[in-house]
Parts: C-alpha cells; structure tokens; sequence
RNA sequence: GGGCGGGUGGCUCAGUGGUAGAGCGCUUGACUCACAUUCAAGAGGUCGGAGGUUCGAUCCCUCUCUCGCCCA
C-alpha cells in the first residue's frame, strides 16, 4: 500500500480553503487527519519478508483509567519513534492493546458492588466476571480512543487485550510448561498479605516507607534452669515494633558472638499470655547493637523470622488471620483487630509489669502500593515461580549487550535486581484475572496442572465433578510478562510472530523495570529463546510544578485530553518531548504548553506565507487538488544566492542531525534542533530575506518561491513525527508526492555539499544587520521609521558581501539608503556607529549625538572586546599551548585575536573621533 | 548501609575537553503587508565547594556539601 496509488483522492473533499485562517486551530485538523489515516490502514503493519522490521508493542494501559501525562509521554515517544522508521520505509508494527489490571480493576468493580450494597460473594464469581468484563468493554475503549487523540499511529487491526482468548492461551501454556519444568511450584511460604486488597502481593508490590514508631522493650520470663544463672531477675527483655506478634513467638535469638547472652542459649523463656515455652537460639543474623541485642523470633509473621525458624526448627504460628483480625491462637486476643490488639497486649504487659519502656523510632513499614495498607508479613500456601535458573539467561543477555537500557545507567539497576531476586509469589486471591490452571482431586488429592480443563483425575480416574479448580488467580504481570510474544500470536507459530518477533525498542518508564521489563526479559528467553527486545529505552515521570509525583490522592494531576483539548495533540507532544532528556523526570508548566502552542501558529503561519507566494506565481489558486502535481521548478545552481545557499546548507546540517538525534533516541535534542531551524533560520531570517526577492520578481522570485516551498516542505516531513496532525495539514496544502505525509519519504541530507563558506558569509550580513538594529534600538527608532546608514569598508571580503546583499541588509535593517564607502571617504559627524568585521557602519542623526551616551556604549563595547583579546592572548602566549593544543584551534585562536584587534582598533577610532569633534 | 540521578542566568531546563545556551519572566521600543500565540533590542551566570588530570575543565577523576530516587 505504501508504494501505490500516488493520488491523492481524499484531498479533494478535505481541500481547504485558499485563504487559511491566520491561527492554527487544531481542532479543525486532529481528528480529521487521523480519521484519514486509519481508515486508509496507514498505521498497518505489513511484512515485507527480507527487510528488517522495525517492531514496538506499548505497554498496554490498565482499563481503569483514563490516559495520564505519564502515557502521554510513552506513547508519544514511541509514536515518534514508529513514525520516523515508517518514513524511513522500514516494515513497521506498533501493537497496541490494555492491561486487565488484576487489582486495580477488581477493587474498582468491589467498589461498584459496595454502592450497590452487595459484594462479591453474594453476587457469586461467574456475575462477578460479568460486570468485570462490562467494565473492560467501556473502558478498553475510552483509553484507546485517548490514544488516538494523541495521534498514536498504532496498528488497530493488531489491538489485544492480556486477557483475550490468545494471550490466556499464552498465559496457561506457560504456566503448564513451567509447572512440568519445576519452576512453578505451590508452596509454604513467608508472604505479604494485603489486608485492605484482601490478597496477598509479591516482594516488589510491597513499598516501603519510613513512619514513625515505637519499639517497645518486653521482659520474657526465664524458665529456671538448675539454679541461678547471670541474670538475677530471671528475664530476657527484647524489643519489638510489633507486640502483637509476640502472641506468635516460637522462639528468642541472640547473637552467637554476644558475650551478654552467651550463657543463656539453649535456656527456655515462657512467653507472655501464653505462657508457651519457647527456646533461646542463637543466629548470626541477630545485630547485637538493635534493641537490646535479643530479638523474639516469630516465623509466620516476619520473612527474617521465617528463615531463623526454618534453621533452628522453630514452629510457625499463624496469630493475625487474613481479615488482619487476631486468629484463634491469639488466646484472649482472639478475634481482634491487629491494632487493637496491640494496644490492649501493651496494656496487659504493662500491667504484668513486662514493659519496660517505649522508645520512638522511625522504621521502614511496608505498605501495599495499591492501597496504602499496611502488609502483614504472613505465612501462607501460595504458587510460585522460581527464579535463580530463569534469571541466569536475563542477566547474561543484558551482560553482552543483546538487550540494551538507554539510558545506560539502568542496565545496573536490572542487573542488581536480577542477580538478587526471590521466588515470586505469583497466586492472588482475587477473581479478575487469569485463573490458575490447576485442579485438586477431591478423592485422592492429586494437584493436576493442564492447559486444558481436565474431564477426570489422571491418578484416581475420579471424574470432572470431583475436580476443584484452583480459587486463586494469577499476578498481573504474569500475563504482561508475555506481551511482546503472546500478542504476536503464541503459543502458535504466526507467521507474524516470526517476522516481527524480536520486537526493537521497548519504551518505559523506570518505575516498572521490575514489575515488567524484567519479567518479559526472562520470559522471552524461556519461551523464545530470545530477547523479547533489542533496547529499552527508559524514561522519566511527569510531575507537577512543584516537583511532585502526580497522584489521584494529591489532585494535582493534569489531564492530558485537558491539553489537548485546549491546545492540540501536536502542541502537548512537542511539549512532552522538548528539553527532556532520557530517564530524567520533567516538570509540568502551561507555560511550557504555551511555548509549544505558540510554535505551532509559528510554522502554521510560515505556511500560510508560503502558500500565498506560491498562489502568486501563476496565478492559480495553491488549492490542495492542484498542489500535489504542481512543485515549483528547482532552479539552476547558479540561480541560488547566498540566502538561499545558507538556508539549503542549514537544512541540510539540520537534516543530519534530526537523524541522528533520533538514531540514538535524543528526541529532545531532535526537536529543540528542528525548532531553532523553523523559527530561528527559517523564519525570522530567510522569509525575511525572501520577501524582497518576491516583489522583485522574475527569476530572484522563482528561485526563493521554490527555495521557500523547498525548505518548509522537507522541514514539514523531519517534524512530521513529532507534529504528526500540523505537519500532515501544510503537507497536504503544499506541492507534494504521495497520498499522505506518513509514508512521505524521510529527508536524507546531500552528500558532499559544503555550506560552511555560505554560512559563513550570510553571518557576516546578519551580524550588519544586528548591529544596526542594535543602533536603531539606542534612538529608540520605531521600526516603520526607515534610515540611511553608511557604511566604511576596509576589507575586500565585506565590502563585496555588503554590495551583494545590500538589498537584504536594506529590507532587514530598515534601510531607505544604504551607502557603502570604501575605507577613505569622510566619516560622518553626527553619527551613532557600530563596528562590523572589515568594516564600521554610521547611523547619521538628523540632532545631536548624546555624547557622553555613545561614549559610554563604545567603550563598554571597547572593554569587552579588550577582555576577548585578553584572554586569547594568555592561551597564545602559552608555550605549550602552541604546542601541545591542534594546530586548527591554535588557528582559531588566532582569527578570534585578530578579529577582536580589529573590532577594538575601529571602537578607538571612533572614540577619538567623538572625542575630537 | 549500598547504588543512582540532579545541583548551569529570577524560574524551568538543555548542553559541550577549546568563544556559556534556550524557553518563560524582566527592561525598552513597535499592531512592520505570515504570525501581537508576534517582531526588534537589552539586562542577567566566577556552570554547588575543594583538590587532581590536561596546554586548556562547567564537561574527565577524587573528595565534599546538598536535594531527590531506588535497593537493603
């Protein structure tokens, strides 16, 4: 489809009005352009077997939202990214899609139920899948049409969801397969349970947070031994954070080198309340220096008791039940709430006369990073998937370089992850999501694992009926671990999973290196036998103004269909992309937005001016229906003067770097380039310098009407990634080729065409200009008032460039004279003067010099150019210098002397001058 | 405790081993026939501190202060 059809049909009913209006609105644009563009399955993705494609698959957005600046910017960096490959002619696939958010989207449809004053147990699962699956259907579309606001040229035809019939099919082979490998296993386990998700979480959704505390220091009551013994009142006192877990103590550590303690070990302590008789051990794990350098050990309730239980055989009992209510073995505690309890067993001790103090601390307190709650460390019986043998492969494709993080410094970031990571608890105890594909026979207790629902148990022969399917489903990111695979179409070999499969780029935000690079990383590996991408390209988080993380609970979020809707996609992209460099956070100003705004009607009325001047030269009108076959004749080399040599070398350099900022995926730097090209070159300098060449007509007027359309349309097509919607409507307004400017042609910059001679000169006429409007500026003339300037040259080279381009410097500097002396001829009296290289120019007055006013400017002007010479003379004067540095910067050097000797030689004359008359 | 990132003009941020940049803000002037969502001119920085490497450091190295993030 990209290479037929150059037509353009479409164009003719869309065609625009001749007369565009003179601020760029975009919502006259947007949706219209995109429309054109997915309905002609530009965004398709079409292999093309022998050509290396270019694949992004987007980390699928949660249903439960809605698009957040954070998406605003991952999506608008990968369409960047996709668009320019697509240009460049590569076979492209980006693969959208959404995430079922186990979690999330299950809190949000409970949270729904309580309105209804039901839930979900009385609802019962099968209704309650039906209202999740509701919820899926209205909100998947909400957050992709938000997508394709953004201009998101994402393949729709390839949309998919983690929990379609394809990616489950995924999610349950790989769960058998794993399972028959041993890497999945259902086991006892330390856990984190979530009392407010009602589910427990793995390590990494645990967050924690510094808070303040207490630790409060308990005496526990010495069984006698034989007799005596170093501690005359007979207790071993031992500091916790978390008194209610001393219902579930089995056991005292200490440190096996504490001299305090060493007696003590092997004795026996009888546990508060209980009075259950418990073991001091000793365990290199205790720190002397915490507390009082004897810890309780409570195996079921925290994951560093788990382990000094499982090395010293001491039992693990459950106190704190999933409800985060005290269980039945919390004897007289029984049945209240963990807090309450703590409370009330602190009030016992003290009265027992147990508490021996209360001292505050700050500790890390883990809360659940959905919901704020605070975890309950717990055992409990839990799937896994066991990591040490699927981590070795992740790390060693990172470690030579198949995957690469940009920036760089993440890679160590995944590397001290990987190289440290824990089994990973992958059961949750909720019903949206994929259900764990394992059944338990009800007559012989076999556990079957199978990718389909089994009809009888393969051990007893006990039939479907006596099969119970496992209640818990699985971790979200279990199933978006296999993105980048299962929506190319396995575990089935897709012709398209061949071709597009390992995907190129991934673009995320390091907030979920762990959750989901990571994982993919070694799924890929395990199921592919390949890296799921070549590079990660790692970006920052928007915050607000102030520096904070956006957040539903601050409210200090900014909607990004807000800013669209106000300002345009393209403006809000151009924003999100400018001045932000990879992996850095960015903050949110409308000052910014403004900025960018303000850039679009920039280019929009460069445009405008172009498209009028191109009306102009035969007459006709630049409709859209005539533009595509009516291009401005390229003129004869020789026709091209400096202006329009100094544009085209500039768009070249531009062009180069353009693309290599985006090679190495500096859009940053690619879009502030393209910016200062647009409205720093473009259109303050050579639409300036184009005008009086348009009313002079003929040839000049050729040469700079297509020197004008020339420029603005190649610039249309380096920005078009960036500015897809802008970009595409002056596109189709100008003389082009193609149907749409998404399949346009990337630039590709001459070769071998040295421009450095004509930006050096076209310099040499703008710095004249400057300096007389530097001029201007100290009379405060108004720039409609025109005046005569004079001109003294000295030098062959300036005196030449000035004649050429006195018609520029005339237009440019408000000139109604310009005469150009040579070095001889008489100064005028009364003149403000301004130094050039090779050359002063005057600005005579009609009244009288201020002098001491222009006294004090020349000298000022004198001074700095007296402290440029300085300084390059101490680097001349310096032997080694000469020596030692290139010869082409001692060059440098030099010139830069010379011309600042020459500037303060004219700055003196003048000075004398004033001073004489 | 370990690791990482930032500290550059009033603000927000780019950037580079060899003359410090931008946007916004500020000052002055202008509705100049593409654009006041504009144009022109200007003020404003010893590039956190100390040492080192180098002919030369804002940039590389070491230490240090400070803010932030991640991991334990």
């Amino acid at each position: 489809m990209e290479t037929e059809d150059k037509g353009n049909p479409e164009i003719g009913e869309r065609a625009p009005r001749t007369e565009l209006p003179p601020a760029y609105d975009p919502k006259q644009v947007e949706d219209r352009w995109y429309k054109f563009w997915e309905e002609n399955g530009f965004f398709r993705g079409h292999r093309r077997p022998g050509e290396k494609p270019f694949t992004i698959v987007i980390p699928p957005p949660n249903i439960t939202g809605s698009l957040h600046m954070g998406h605003a910017l991952d999506n608008t960096i990968q369409d960047v990214l996709i668009r320019h490959k697509r240009m460049q002619g590569r076979p492209t696939l980006w693969l959208p899609g959404t995430d079922h958010a186990s979690i999330a989207t299950h809190m949000k449809i409970e949270e729904m139920l309580e309105r209804e004053d039901t839930n979900r147990y009385e609802l019962g699962r099968e209704q309650f899948m039906e209202r999740a699956w509701e919820w899926k259907r209205k909100y998947a579309g909400t957050i992709t049409n938000q997508l394709r606001k953004m201009g998101s040229s994402c393949d729709w035809s390839r949309e998919r969801f983690t929990m379609d019939e394809g990616c489950s099919r995924a999610v349950r082979e790989v769960f058998v397969r794993l399972y028959e490998k041993g890497l999945i296993y259902r086991g006892e386990r330390i856990t984190n349970w979530c009392p407010g998700c009602q589910t427990v979480v793995s390590d990494i959704e645990v967050e924690h947070e510094d808070l303040a505390g207490s630790l409060w220091y308990v005496k526990y009551p010495l069984l006698p031994e034989k007799a005596g013994g170093p501690f005359p009142d007979g207790y071993i006192t031992v500091a916790t954070s978390r008194p209610e877990t001393i219902l579930g103590d089995t056991g005292v550590a200490v440190n096996p080198k504490d001299a305090r303690y060493r007696g003590l070990v092997g004795r026996k302590v009888k546990l508060p309340v209980l009075g259950r008789e418990i073991p001091i051990v000793k365990d290199d794990y205790v720190d002397p220096e915490f507390g009082t350098g004897a810890v309780k050990v409570t195996p079921a309730h925290d994951p560093n008791d788990f382990e000094m239980g499982g090395r010293h055989g001491l039992a693990g009992i459950k106190v704190i039940g999933l409800d985060g209510k005290m269980t039945a073995e919390a004897g007289p505690f029984a049945g209240q709430d963990r807090y309450e309890c703590r409370k009330n067993l602190l009030q016992w001790l003290d009265g027992m006369g147990l508490l021996v103090k209360e001292e505050k601390i700050q500790h890390a307190v883990g809360q659940c990073y959905r919901c704020h709650t605070v975890v309950e460390p717990m055992v409990s019986r839990q799937w896994f998937v066991s990591m040490k043998s699927l981590a070795e492969p992740a790390i060693q494709a990172v470690k030579d370089g198949r995957i690469r993080f940009v920036p760089e410094r993440f890679t160590k970031v995944y590397l001290n992850w990987m190289e440290n990571i824990q089994d990973w608890c992958i059961s949750r105890q909720l019903w949206w999501g994929h259900r764990i594909p394992a059944w338990y026979c009800q007559e012989c207790g076999e556990t079957i694992v199978a990718k389909e629902d089994p009809e009888q148990c393969p051990k007893c022969g006990a039939g479907a009926e006596k099969l119970q399917q496992e209640s818990d489903i699985l971790d979200t990111w279990f199933s978006s671990a296999l993105w980048p695979f299962s929506t190319l179409g396995w575990p089935d070999r897709t012709e398209d999973l061949a071709y597009w499969y390992p995907t190129s780029v991934l673009v995320t935000g390091y907030d979920i290196i762990f959750f989901w690079v990571a994982r993919m990383i070694f799924s890929g590996l395990e199921h592919m036998g390949e890296v799921p991408f070549r590079d990660v390209l790692i970006h920052g988080l928007i915050r607000d103004s102030q520096g904070r993380k956006m957040s539903k609970s601050l409210g200090n979020g900014i909607d990004p269909l807000e800013v669209i809707d106000k300002y345009g996609a393209d403006t809000l992209r151009f924003m999100l992309v400018t001045g932000n460099t990879p992996g850095n956070d960015m903050r949110f100003y409308w000052e910014r937005v403004e900025g960018s705004r303000n850039f679009c009607n920039k280019i929009w009325n460069a445009a405008r001016f172009v498209l009028m001047n191109l009306e102009q030269g035969d007459g006709a009108p630049a409709s859209a229906a005539r533009a595509a076959h009516a291009a401005p004749v390229e003129p004869a080399a020789g026709d091209l003067e400096l202006p329009e040599r100094w544009i085209l070398g500039r768009l070249d350099q531009v062009t180069r770097d353009v693309g290599r900022y985006l090679d190495e995926y500096e859009l940053g730097e690619a879009s502030r380039t393209l910016y200062d090209f647009i409205w720093g070159d473009y259109c303050d300098w050579y639409i300036e310098l184009a005008k009086p060449k348009l009313s002079a007509g003929g040839r000049v007027a050729d040469t700079a009407r297509w020197t004008l359309w020339h420029v603005l349309e190649t610039t249309m097509r380096l920005l078009h990634p960036f500015m897809p919607f802008l970009t595409e409507e002056i596109w189709q307004h100008l003389p082009h080729e193609g149907r749409t400017i998404m399949l346009a042609s990337w630039p590709v910059a001459e070769e071998g065409e040295d421009y450095a001679q004509a930006v050096a000169d076209m310099g040499l006429i703008m710095e004249t200009v400057k300096t007389v409007r530097n001029l201007r500026a100290e009379l405060a003339l108004p720039p409609a008032k025109k005046v005569r300037v004079v001109a003294h040259v000295d030098s062959e080279r300036t005196d030449r460039l000035l004649r050429d381009g006195e018609m520029y410097v005339r237009r440019l500097a408000g000139l109604d004279d310009f005469d150009l002396q040579n070095a001889g001829g008489a100064r005028p009296k009364q003149a403000l003067a301004g130094v050039v290289p090779g050359g002063t120019v005057y600005l005579p007055l009609s009244g009288l010099v201020d002098i001491d006013r222009e006294l004090a400017r020349l000298n000022k002007e004198l001074a700095a150019a007296a402290d440029e010479i300085r300084k390059a003379e101490a680097r001349l004067d310096n032997p080694s210098f000469r020596q030692k540095a290139p010869a082409e910067v001692v060059e440098k050097e030099l010139a830069r002397k010379r011309e600042f000797e020459d500037k303060a030689a004219r700055l003196k004359e003048r000075l004398t001058a004033i001073q004489d008359s």
